[in-house]
DNA sequence: TCCTGATTAGTCAATCTTGACTAGTCAGGA
DNA sequence: TCCTGACTAGTCAAGATTGACTAATCAGGA
């Protein structure tokens, strides 16, 4: 389980104790930027982590309501988040942008359509910029990190402003299709 | 499954019949940089795809081979590009990026560990864009594709050293935990 | 020739993820 | 007071994803 995932539950409980539905509301509004973590996800994942020995808990019950579960990060769960932590700054891994894979097939539509669907996903970017630039003081310590999204976005800006500029310069060239290769068919073309 | 891995297979299959194992090669050698689709991955979507009618397959079989099921894009198929292709041009989702996980718990660390280890990512992304910038034009059509991460990790890499700088100018205040809030705990603080 | 390791092709069980569901509580209007 | 819709808290079965496996073929060296 050697994931991010687990990194950011144990961040926070490092500061704090929650229960699992308190933990996936403040991923939710305060840490939304960098994590998409489903509620049911974040119980499967306290679950692991319980029996991981990272996290213990402690039940607790309220009138007839659903007995919580608050957890607490324990000493080997410190020690992971240590060495998670190191591993995560060291490392890089390269972004997967979902956008990229309609240009690599870019060539399928009309230039003119193209660049019309891309100037449409242009004022969305900008909308979103617009939206984080009004971004009050965060109060989950994502600073940084809406920073950086921000920066993001406006080389994605310039970038796609590019890639219509280029779009619009080729001229329609309609891609032939091949059929099956016969045997042999590697990847490559002479 | 309206799903930008459907759009990668369709698009991939629009150009030319292929089966399950060719298809995946084609993505992990040609389209690496915009998708990771594990092959287990993909013959699971080629089933179900088969299943809605986007695609079709021809059981062809050789020697003793396993038999291979070469599979070509029925007419729903292509319709289904064409409204996913809108759809993804035309849309934008901010992407996420693992190594802001870590950057969220910066404070748990001392600041010059923190941006030694910062530095050994820098070092990490140059390598990944000296390799980028190296990579010749490329058979997949991947070509804007690989720009857009060229562009996108020059920017990172600007970012990364601001990111430096502003951890080795702070002070290491020891955060301290707060434990459990009594109830109504709310995320918002006052 | 025979052996070894790489390549081709695909399957499968185990794990992970998700949307939909249950069920009690609470605030405020009719 | 009673009803409604929102909030709190968590569970579950269905669906998606993966690493590990099988099994044949092939290239080339001993």
């Amino acid at each position: 389980m050697e994931d991010e995932r687990a990194l950011l539950l144990l961040g926070i409980l490092r500061r704090q104790d929650m229960h699992g539905y308190q933990l996936h509301e403040f991923i939710d509004t305060n840490l939304a930027v960098c994590a998409d973590l489903k509620k049911a996800t974040a119980y499967f994942l306290l679950d692991k982590m319980a029996a991981q020995g990272w996290v213990a808990f402690e039940q607790t019950q309220e009138g007839n309501r659903p007995p919580r579960r608050v957890y607490r990060i324990t000493p080997a769960g410190e020690e992971a988040f240590q060495r998670m932590m190191r591993a995560n700054l060291t490392a890089y891994r390269p972004a997967r942008f979902p956008g990229d894979v309609g240009l690599a097939f870019i060539d399928a539509l009309k230039p003119a359509e193209a660049a019309h669907l891309l100037r449409q996903r242009r004022a969305a970017m900008r909308e979103a910029l617009t939206e984080l630039e009004s971004t009050p003081e965060h109060a989950g310590g994502a600073q940084l990190i809406i920073e950086h999204q921000r920066r993001h976005l406006a080389a994605e800006l310039a970038w796609l402003d590019d890639v219509i500029a280029r779009v619009e310069a080729v001229p329609h060239a309609a891609p032939q299709r091949r059929s099956a290769q016969p045997r042999r068919a590697r990847t490559a073309s002479a």
